[in-house]
DNA sequence: GTCTATGCATAAGACAATTATGTATTAGAC
DNA sequence: GTCTAATACATAATTGTCTTATGCATAGAC
């Protein structure tokens, strides 16, 4: 597990991310999506994630879907279109950011 | 100037490198130094440039040293042994740490 | 003589995430 | 057939880091 300070300001980009390359997911699908992508290494807490998917959705750049499955209830996360403009804006700002670090810190990222 | 949640959990990281790259400094040459090296992209604030480097020296990381330039008072902060293999280990720790994230955001960060 | 830059420092408040807690279903081990 | 772990949602209290605001003081440019 990393340091979980560098995580923080990163959350809102990996949901973004991740609904945009896997489609409609549910939350307990984007913890297990994360935790297989980074081996590991991020493992998104409830408490953070279910926050910043309501946030989302609230500021209309997720829709929902609530699907019965059995007797459990699954809700569903897709990007509009306005969430996927800015899940592209996210990224750039990240790879920006990092380039940026690379020059002060002196280091290469590849 | 960059979104400045990512930069959240970095500061040590940056301090530490830049202290470590240019040996000894004065906190309001590290905001310069940095605010070069970044292209004006990060601009380190006083508030919390300073009690960032306090914590630093009270765990033993940086020592001091107090210079009268004129009437005006530098205080200059050195890398301790301690603090030179921290900052190793700090810039390992986000290199490793964007290494996860390019493979979570499936980017490359060249 | 005023504005900007240099140079230190602390305090109040915002904000995001961690930790803790709560509820409930389902699959598999034994 | 019972217990545990995994699945699946959610909120509240607390923590920690940073921003913003404030304070003091010197020096140089114009």
């Amino acid at each position: 597990m990393h340091s979980p300070e560098l995580l923080k300001g990163t959350l809102q980009t990996i949901v973004l991310k991740v609904l945009q390359d896997h489609g409609k997911m549910y939350g307990y699908e984007i913890t297990q999506r994360v935790k297989d992508l980074s081996d590991n290494r991020i493992l998104l807490t409830e408490g953070a994630l279910y926050p910043t998917l309501h946030k989302l959705e609230a500021e209309g750049l997720l829709k929902t879907e609530t699907v019965n499955i059995g007797r459990r209830v699954r809700k569903y996360y897709t990007l509009t279109a306005t969430g996927k403009s800015l899940a592209k804006e996210r990224v750039h700002d990240f790879v920006d950011f990092i380039k940026t670090m690379a020059a002060v810190l002196q280091v290469r990222m590849a």
